[in-house]
RNA sequence: GGCGACAUAGCCAAGUGGUAAGGCGUGGGUCUGCAACACCCUGAUCACCAGUUCAAAUCUGGUUGUCGCCUCCA
């Protein structure tokens, strides 16, 4: 398996620190409102990385977690009136809801910001002990200059960020001792919610909690650290520069970070209008479409959301999720034997497809190559079996696609909705309509039927339905 | 100003040295009472220019264009 880390620029082969398990952290959302499409995109990307490594048969310790403290929860409890604790508590809560219909796994483990102060007290203080971190007016500050290594992530020198951005020299933050010193804990203002420390009271940065809950929950080194391209500078070369320094050990062997989407080709942004909750989605599509428009794309390149490429998508897995329940109605109605020689000869002739899959995933989790792949058995599948097929082959196939379709967390196989009586009835009374030739009255019911959002197919193995 | 990414058919998108995957859409056809599903057929020489090579979408240089980071941001 290889994967393109940024620390390197390169793809390289994936080498876990100990054998057969994955540590991975996965920066998350900091929860001040429903979480938009472009939060989603991470989420849903290193979801699949997590699936496919489970796959191979490694154990994945997943950590994520919720920034629950920040100005913008604060900005927004004060609108409300409500504590900053109701507005994380809340958004956390609808975020997982989110997660749920995108079939995001839950992480091992969620941690949050605010549980984990005391880790990052004492984190602070080692710096300030080690000299990498120093105190003025009750705030720390963290010395970059110190850190040898700063930069080595997101390829910048010290010189040129320093020469590259005026707006920084000028900012007036006087305190600093240089204007690339970032904060580790800042004092508390009226009215925010603050924590005891030695500095005085306060709250931490935003870079230290990463590093403290990543050292908690995972240990010093981890395997994989990933998030949004954007927190390539400076959230997460703030949390190397934190934690090797602290630890005086490499933090992440390998660090992931996905492009980000567009909307009509422009950065979303509140000013542009241009915003979407993955909420608002979720009310027009299925959000298995959301996941497979951001699988449909490799990670590591800008995508683009429109209204279109959201009919596409939805479009397109459907016919992988046609293929699936026509295989269901076939298995319901097939003779139950064992494979037969030609059969098995069909079966195993899917193996290549599933080649494909393996080493388009293996090859830096190429999704969309993937998809190729899972459609060209789709394709196979739809050609190569029938009604006159036994149970035995059928249901090996089905399962064929479900594991390649799990591994991409896409659900394909409905769950069994019962109908109701009466439209069962008009389904029989169709059937008999059909028999007489009473193709007026079969439309008729049709349309009815299709009017409650149920969809009638007419096959050869009899009459399927599903849902609009 | 500094740093970086990308440019493949109507749309989306793989492919990083040997003569262009897959999906959506379009058009034609088969199946069907019709429809839907499915199946068959249907499309690009890879932004432009120059170079390296027996051979380039794929390497090098340049041009043009789009985008991102440098500030909270997935």
């Amino acid at each position: 398996m290889k994967v393109y880390n940024t620390l390197t620029k390169k793809k390289e082969p994936f080498v876990p620190l100990e054998e057969g398990k994955v540590k991975m952290y996965v920066c998350g959302p900091t929860v001040y409102n429903f979480i938009h499409i472009g939060n989603a995109r991470p989420m849903i990307v290193f979801d699949t990385v997590r699936r496919y490594m489970e796959h191979k048969g490694y154990e994945v310790n997943y950590v994520s977690n919720f920034t629950d403290v920040d100005d913008k929860i604060i900005k927004k409890a004060i609108e409300e009136g409500v504590s900053a604790q109701e507005i994380s508590e809340r958004y956390i809560a609808e975020c997982k809801k989110d997660m749920e219909m995108m079939n995001v796994k839950p992480a091992t483990t969620h941690p949050l910001a605010t549980r984990e102060i005391g880790g990052m007290l004492e984190m602070i203080g080692q710096l300030i002990e080690k000299g990498y971190a120093y105190e003025v007016n009750g705030t720390v500050y963290f010395r970059t200059r110190r850190f040898a290594d700063y930069g080595k992530l997101s390829h910048k020198n010290l010189d040129d960020l320093r020469s590259g951005n005026r707006s920084l020299l000028v900012s007036g933050e006087d305190e600093k001792e240089d204007p690339l010193d970032f904060v580790l804990w800042k004092p508390k203002k009226e009215g925010e919610p603050a924590w005891e420390s030695s500095w005085g009271e306060g709250r931490p940065g935003w870079h230290i909690e990463c590093s403290v809950m990543s050292k908690k929950y995972l240990g010093e080194q981890i395997d994989i650290h990933a998030g949004g391209e954007d927190l390539v500078f400076p959230h997460h070369e703030n949390e190397i520069a934190q934690s090797e320094a602290c630890n005086g050990k490499e933090f992440s062997k390998y660090w992931l970070h996905n492009a980000f989407l567009n909307i009509d080709n422009r950065k979303m942004s509140k000013s542009l209008g241009n915003f979407f909750t993955v909420r608002e989605i979720s009310e027009k599509y299925d959000l298995q479409v959301l996941r497979f428009f951001m699988l449909s794309a490799h990670y590591r390149s800008p995508l683009n959301f429109s209204a279109e490429l959201m009919e596409a998508s939805k479009k397109s897995l459907d016919r992988i999720v046609t293929a699936a329940e026509n295989l269901k109605h076939l298995i319901a109605g097939a003779a139950d034997e064992t494979m037969t020689e030609s059969e098995l000869a069909h079966y195993e002739a899917t193996e290549e497809f599933i080649k494909k899959f393996d080493e388009a995933m293996d090859d830096d989790f190429n999704t969309a190559d993937a998809i190729a792949a899972v459609f060209e058995l789709v394709k196979y599948l739809n050609t190569h079996t029938s009604g006159e097929n036994t149970k035995d082959y059928l249901k090996k196939c089905l399962e064929r696609l479900k594991t390649l379709c799990d591994i991409l967390g896409l659900v394909v196989e409905k769950k069994a909705e019962l109908l109701d009586a009466d439209i069962e009835i008009l389904i029989e009374e169709r059937q008999q309509a059909r028999k007489a030739k009473d193709f007026a009255r079969a439309d008729e019911i049709r349309a009815e039927l299709l009017s409650k959002g149920i969809v009638l197919e007419d096959t050869r193995e009899g009459v399927k339905w599903k849902r609009a």
